[in-house]
This record gives C-alpha cells, sequence and structure tokens, in this order.
DNA sequence: CGACTGAGTCGGTGG
DNA sequence: GACTCAGTCG
C-alpha cells in the first residue's frame, strides 16, 4: 500500500487523520472533497476498523460508485467491497427489505417512482370526489413530499393547524384527505414511494428499539458526502444512527446548496455543530479545478449572498482565460454559437468532445443546443430527462415482473390487465376497481376470486387466465433468477413478439429498448453472481448486510416467493428446493432500477459533448463550460425572485455552474426565446451584473453576434423534416448524423394515404350482415367504403379484424364488432 | 376497444 | 412546442 497520506494537503490530511468522533468538513467546490472522504475511509480500515462497519451515503449513484472505486484503488486487499457505500434511497431500500415487516409492509414491496405515485394520487383524487384541476397530482405530490421530509406523516399532517391553514389559503383545503387516502393506498399496494423509504425507515428506527440498536451497532463509522442536500429526514435517521458511536462525519459546502426544493435545509449544518458536543471543523478552500479567473468570479458571485460560512477559495492554478460573456438575438442563436464555439476550439486548441459541457437551468433548454450540435455534426449526449426505466415499452414489461413479486402493486395490475388485449377492457377494469374498493380487499384478489363477483362469462374467462398465467410466473420465482423468469415472461405474453413484429422505425427502437432491459437483467444478476463465487465463508454478505444472520437471509428469500404461490398451491415444502439467494431475486432487482436515475445508465466517458441541468452537473468538471440561458425569469426562474432566501439558492445555483468549469468558460443570454411555441423577450439575468468587469471578455456581447447568416437560421431550415429537433428520448445520445439529411428541406416524407373515403352510396337494401363467421375471400359491401374483397381474418375471437381490399378505397382494417358489413357473396 | 384528433395546458430543479 | 385528455369513429 503507497503512503497515501502523502498526497494530501495539510487541511486534508487533518480531516482524513481525525478518525473518531464527529467531525465536519467544510469543502469548496474542487477541494478535493471525494479524495478525502475515499482516504478516509482507507484510513479507517487501516486502523482496524471492520470495514463491514463502515457506512458512507451519497445522494446519487455516481458518486457512491465513483466513491467505492477510488477507495478500490487505495486499498490492495478486497477489503473495499464490504463496505455499505451507497445513496440514501438505496441504502434504506436494502434495510428495508429486511425491516419493512415491521410496519406491516412486505419483503418484497415495490418502489414507486414519481409517475406510480402521481397516478396512485390521481386515483385517489377521483375517489374522493375531487377536482383534479385543483388538485394537480403533481403539485399534490410535492406537497406531500415535503411533508415526508419534514417527517410530518398523514396523521399528523391532518391535525396540524398551521398546515391546514396553508392548505385553505391555497385553496386546496382537502390535501390532508389526500394524503390520508394516498398513504393508505400505497400501504395496500405494498409500495413505498421514494420519500417513504426514509420515513418508513425513520419511523422503524423511532419506534422500534431494538431496530435502532442493531443498526447503531451495525454501523460503527457513518460517512455522508453533500451534507447540504439533506433534509430533516435524512438528518434525524444519520442522528438516530449515529447517536451511540457519534463517529459522524459529514462533508458538504454550504455554497453549493440547490436542492431546498426537496426539502433539504442548511440548518442541518448549523444543526450539526450543536448536536454533539466537540464537532471537529475543517474547511478545505485550496481549489485544484479551476483558474485563477474562473475562481475569482466565483467567489464575487457568491460573496453577494448573505449568511455564508466564511470561506475563500484559492488556487495555485494558472491565470486563465477570462470569462466569455455572449449576447445572442435568439435561442437558436445561442445555439448555433455554442456549436461554433465548440467546432473553434476543437480545431484550434485540440480539444475533444468530451470537454465540453453545455449547462443549463432547465431541461427545456437542450433542444436549440441540440438542434445546432446535430447540424455540426458535433457527438452530444443528454443527461437528465426520462429514464431508461420510465419508458412505456420498459415500463409495460416491467410492470409484469412487479405484479409477480408483489401481486398487491395495483399501478402494476392497470398497465398490464389488458397488455397485451386480452379482453378485461376499460369496463370491466372500473368494475374490478369498483368491487376492490367496496369489500376493501386488493384488485388481485378481486380478480383471483372473480366467479363470485359475477363477472359475464367472456371477461370470467380472460379474467382467469390472466391470473393463471400471473401464478405460473410467479411459481417460478423460487426456482430461478431474475433473468430466467423475465425472459420466461416476455416471451409467454407474448409482449416481444408484439414489439419485434412492429417495424416502424419506433416499434424497433422499442424492441431494442426491451432487449436492453434483459441484457440489464443478465447483467446484473452475473455480476451478482460472480461477486458471491468470490466469498469463502458461503455467506452472501454482498453490500454489508452479513450482520443480518443466515437465518433471516432465507426467510426472507421464502418469503418473496412464496407470497404468491401459498393460494396459487398450497404451501410447498420448504426442503424440496433451496430457497434463491436473496440478491439474484426478481425483487431486488426491481427496487434497485427504480433508484436508478437517467445518468446511471449513460456513459460519462464517451467522447460525445455532455448536456445536462446545472443541477444534475453538481460534482462533475469539465474543461470547458458554456453556462446559457443567463435571462431573467429563467435564471433566476420566476417562481425564484420573491425571497431573499430563493433568489439565493438561485444565486448558489449560478455559483456551482461557474465552478464547475476548470479551464474555459462562456456565459450566455439571448434576446428572445420561445417559450410554450412563442417568443418571449428577456432582459439580461441579474446575475450578469454580478460578474467583475476585469474578469470579463464582452467581445461577444455587445450585439457583435447577430444573426449573421443571410439565409434563414439553422432552426428554420431544419423545419420541416421530421423529428423535433431529435429529443426524441431513444436518440439524445447522438453520434455522427449520417449525411443522409441535405442541407435544405427538398425531402419530403410521403404522404399517408388519403384519410377522406371516396364516396360510395349504399345499395338501397343495404343491412348489415352477421359477420361472425367471416373468412378471406368473401365479397363483401361496407356503407362507407363500398364494395371490396375480404383479404384475411385476424385478431382475437372477441374481437375480429377483417383486412378488405375496397374497389374505391384501397387496402382497410375493419372491425367486425363495429364497421356495418353486408356480405355480398 | 383503441387509434386518432383537436383542444387545452403549461411551475423547475431530482432520488 | 410537447403532452395530456376528452371525444369520435372504424
Amino acid at each position: 500500500m503507497f503512503n497515501y497520506l502523502n498526497e494530501l494537503n495539510p487541511q486534508q490530511r487533518e480531516a482524513v487523520l481525525h478518525l473518531d468522533g464527529p467531525l465536519m468538513i467544510i469543502a469548496g467546490a474542487g477541494s478535493g472533497k471525494t479524495k478525502v472522504l475515499t482516504t478516509r475511509i482507507a484510513h479507517l480500515m487501516a486502523n482496524g476498523v471492520d470495514s463491514f462497519k463502515i457506512l458512507a451515503l451519497t445522494f446519487t449513484n455516481k458518486a457512491a460508485k465513483e466513491m467505492k472505486e477510488r477507495v478500490e484503488k487505495i486499498l490492495i486487499n478486497r477489503e473495499a467491497r464490504n463496505l455499505y457505500i451507497g445513496t440514501f434511497h438505496s441504502v434504506f431500500a436494502r434495510i428495508l427489505r429486511a425491516e419493512a415487516p415491521r410496519v406491516g409492509y412486505p419483503t418484497a414491496f415495490t418502489i414507486y417512482d414519481t409517475d406510480d405515485a402521481k397516478s396512485v394520487l390521481k386515483t385517489v383524487i377521483n375517489e374522493l370526489h375531487l377536482d383534479d384541476k385543483i388538485y394537480k397530482p403533481a403539485t399534490v405530490y410535492n406537497r406531500i413530499s415535503s411533508a415526508k421530509n419534514a417527517l410530518v406523516t398523514a396523521e399528523e399532517y391532518a391535525k396540524d393547524f398551521g398546515l391546514q391553514q396553508e392548505d385553505a389559503r391555497a385553496n386546496r383545503p382537502a390535501i390532508a384527505q389526500v394524503y390520508t387516502a394516498y398513504a393508505k393506498r400505497c400501504f395496500k399496494n405494498g409500495a413505498m414511494d421514494f420519500d417513504d423509504l426514509l420515513l418508513q425507515f425513520y419511523l422503524i428506527l423511532k419506534n422500534h428499539p431494538d431496530a435502532l440498536h442493531k443498526y447503531q451497532h451495525k454501523f460503527s463509522h457513518i460517512m455522508i458526502d453533500e451534507y447540504q442536500d439533506t433534509n430533516p429526514a435524512q438528518y434525524e435517521i444519520i442522528k438516530l444512527l449515529g447517536a451511540m458511536h457519534e463517529n459522524v462525519c459529514v462533508v458538504g459546502d454550504d455554497a453549493q446548496s440547490i436542492y431546498a426544493f426537496r426539502g433539504a435545509t442548511i440548518e442541518n449544518i448549523l444543526l450539526f455543530r450543536k448536536d454533539y458536543d466537540d464537532v471537529k471543523i475543517i474547511k478545505l478552500e485550496q481549489n485544484y479545478r479551476s483558474t485563477k479567473q474562473i475562481l475569482n468570479v466565483a467567489n464575487q458571485v457568491i460573496g453577494n449572498n448573505k449568511g455564508q460560512i466564511p470561506k475563500e477559495l484559492w488556487t495555485e492554478n494558472g491565470e486563465g482565460d477570462k470569462i466569455k460573456l455572449v449576447r445572442t438575438m435568439t435561442d437558436n442563436d445561442e445555439g448555433k454559437f455554442v456549436a461554433d464555439a465548440i467546432q473553434e476550439q476543437k480545431l484550434r486548441n485540440h480539444f475533444f468532445n468530451r470537454d465540453f459541457a453545455i449547462l443549463y437551468r432547465t431541461n427545456a433548454q437542450s433542444r436549440a443546443m441540440e438542434e445546432s450540435l446535430r447540424r455540426m455534426n458535433i457527438p452530444y449526449t443528454i443527461f437528465g430527462g426520462i429514464s431508461f426505466y420510465q419508458r412505456k415499452e420498459v415500463k409495460d414489461y416491467v410492470a409484469y415482473l412487479r405484479i409477480i413479486v408483489n401481486p398487491s402493486d395495483e399501478e402494476a395490475l392497470k398497465r398490464i390487465i389488458n397488455f397485451p388485449v386480452r379482453g378485461i377492457g376499460k369496463t370491466s377494469l372500473d368494475r374490478l376497481i369498483l368491487v376492490a374498493n367496496e369489500q376493501s380487499i386488493t384488485m388481485w384478489e378481486v380478480l383471483t376470486r372473480a366467479a363470485s363477483f359475477g363477472f359475464k362469462a367472456g371477461t370470467l374467462e380472460a379474467i382467469e387466465n390472466f391470473v393463471l398465467m400471473i401464478k405460473s410466473f410467479a411459481s417460478m420465482l423460487k426456482n430461478s433468477n431474475a433473468y430466467d423468469v423475465a425472459f420466461h415472461v416476455g416471451k409467454q405474453t407474448g409482449l416481444v413478439r408484439e414489439l419485434f413484429n412492429d417495424k416502424s422505425t419506433e416499434g424497433v427502437q422499442r424492441y431494442e429498448n426491451v432487449q436492453e432491459l434483459l441484457n440489464s437483467i443478465k447483467e446484473w444478476v452475473d455480476d451478482k453472481q460472480n461477486r458471491a463465487q468470490i466469498d469463502e465463508d458461503g455467506v452472501m454478505l454482498d453490500e454489508g448486510m452479513r450482520d443480518e444472520g443466515e437465518g433471516m437471509r432465507e426467510e426472507n428469500a421464502a418469503l418473496f416467493s412464496a407470497n404468491l404461490e401459498v393460494e396459487a398451491n398450497g404451501p410447498e415444502d420448504p426442503n424440496t428446493k433451496k430457497p434463491l439467494r436473496e440478491d439474484v431475486l426478481l425483487s431486488a432487482y426491481l427496487q434497485q432500477i427504480t433508484l436508478l436515475t437517467d445518468a446511471d445508465n449513460k456513459d460519462e466517458h464517451a467522447d460525445t459533448v455532455k448536456m445536462m441541468t446545472i443541477h444534475a452537473a453538481k460534482g462533475l468538471e469539465f474543461s470547458c463550460v458554456f453556462a446559457v440561458g443567463l435571462e431573467e425569469m429563467l435564471f433566476p426562474s420566476a417562481m425564484s425572485i420573491n425571497t431573499r432566501e430563493e433568489l439565493e439558492e438561485e444565486r448558489r445555483l449560478f455559483y456551482v455552474v461557474i465552478t464547475r468549469a476548470k479551464h474555459k468558460l462562456w456565459i450566455s443570454y439571448a434576446n428572445t426565446r420561445y417559450k410554450f411555441g412563442q417568443v418571449v423577450q428577456n432582459e439580461p439575468s441579474r446575475f450578469i451584473n454580478e460578474l467583475p468587469e476585469d474578469h470579463l471578455d464582452r467581445s461577444y456581447a455587445g450585439g457583435g453576434f447577430r444573426n449573421q447568416s443571410s439565409g434563414p437560421s439553422a432552426s428554420e431550415r431544419m423545419k420541416g423534416w421530421g423529428g423535433s429537433g431529435g429529443a426524441t428520448p431513444q436518440n439524445r445520445t447522438y453520434f455522427n448524423e449520417p449525411k443522409k439529411q441535405p442541407e435544405k428541406p427538398t425531402y419530403l416524407p410521403i404522404q399517408p394515404p388519403v384519410s377522406k373515403p371516396i364516396a360510395h352510396q349504399p345499395s338501397a337494401d343495404f343491412s348489415p350482415s352477421d359477420t361472425t363467421d367471416l373468412k378471406a375471400g368473401q365479397q363483401v359491401e361496407h356503407q362507407k367504403f363500398g364494395f371490396g374483397e375480404v383479404l384475411k381474418m385476424e385478431g382475437a375471437a372477441h374481437n375480429p379484424i377483417a383486412t378488405i381490399q375496397f374497389k374505391l378505397n384501397g387496402e382497410k382494417k375493419i372491425m367486425l364488432n363495429y364497421a356495418k358489413l353486408r356480405i355480398v357473396e
């Protein structure tokens, strides 16, 4: 082991050497925070701390992964893999697999993402007969989320006079009811939302002394990254967990606190000092990232905020260029400028694509950038926006997997009950929900006992087949790993085949996405199995769950899979088959993917220009940064200019974007910009005025960059050929655009067949025939389309579809249940 | 039942 | 401009 301590400056070393007792590290941007954290972990282990007892919590999977890798690099032995490093959400989710039954949840509980949660909210809002124009799911979701982040349960919420008043003033007096109903429904579904992962864990620690005791012992040393981003729930949990050893080390930078909107509070930094008797405080102020010019600008900007923890970042790095201030006429010109500048820098200074980042306030701003980069043939990757696992086709597939692991999961059930079509339509679904609510049972229970609720014969048969199918999948859980189950499900349901048969561009993409999903499951299973083989003691300790004890684990594994079959096949002899190890089980996989974000699936090392929001860029660094859209109403956001607190958070955001840059920084704004399809004019951001003049290069700001081209602008020229700028999720990572796209829109899409039918006067004696036995080859007459010949018959028995070649109107697909056809011969 | 269409809406950041 | 929702039609 090399002497890692030599790599540190005095402050960093001091932080690493402080092994026991509370420690707070105030780490300025680019001051080597991750290095200190990882070195400290290594040092703890070198000094005899059991690697299983170290807990490190981050906010992103990426940060967790990086930390793991860097610890592994320092340590030569393989101890690093025993560390408990992860995001708050993933670590707590893992613990909850073992502890959730204490609060009445199943071990294989489902984690609802934001879409699932909003969908549940929509359901309960409707059931409460509230107007969903006023009680918008998104708004209500945020409100409930804030409550949970502040550890306010539905009960407490309803009792809190202040909250009731706030809601009344906002014309949403029934939020408390919605919260209660929502919580109840999630519980019934065996599902937790993101915030529940914190709230429920907290409740368990608070109400179950033995659980608290267990985890206090389990984690002798705790480290928290990005401490300024913690919310009260996280704060309280850390406080509980750390209360026994008091070996809590937090790292944060108040200047980079940008997550107040999801409940984070800087208060936690102040509170930390009060919670322990002697908190060691260390400041890291030497910046290793940026040039002097950039750092000076950053320092000045943040100086406009009141109440910062005093610190002054400095650097030994070179002077560097001045910051380039750019003004353009339109948002499209802004994009064009950025693309040109990237091209120029690549040629002149030999930068790679990967050296550039375009950072913006809102995701919507990516479009103008994309268009110009595409036009210049510059490869780019957009981070943020819709995650792979949120895509419809992927989510549908996953819904099947969810339902077999947790049949109470109503959201999953609703997605797939009639997909692919199996004759359980909206009417039947409504009925099902009605019965479930009346009887206070889950939809799944209604399905399993459908016969006793008087569904009509056809529907009943469809339901019974469906139930049988799901049960047969569930019976696989016990003996098969996640991949085998998933593969089987795809095959049996016809999901994969259906997508395969769709040869449209989107269809092919969807098929590929589903293949990708299967690959990811395979990879996950293989990875887990490989890791497992390394352990000699045969105990599954993968991510540090060893202390749970073997008995516990098997019990869990049995529980997961038993869930369904108990009713399906009767209790099984537990001795016939050994239960599968927990970590290759489908339920574990499902919980994990919900916590993945868009960024976790993309290659950050690819040689592409990176585009993302400033929020998403926190913790990252780039040689060249374009901070775009510095306009009033956009940055600062129109919604954040009413209070000092809000405005200061926007300013911190500005500070964050400046400090992402290592060598070169452009700050740009446009005079006009499209918003909701309309042009709006904006003033330059007030933050521009806070930039120190002597560090600015204004040669692009005097209107020097105008709409200089004589012809129509890039975006205008691109209009009309397809794609809304390529912002579709499928092709967000874009490599060398094939040159098939002409400079001018000479290509027009093929016109779809004429949609208006050529008039046909029905025969005088027209009367619809019984078409149940219609066969290919028969001659028919259609009320509107006229005479034709049946080419083929397809579709399910309850919904037959005929393809008919009409003499006047060409080939059409006709659904016999609705169309009126007369059989001629 | 489901694909299509026109109208209406739009508050942003994320695990 | 993009997305969702209610209504229409085959």
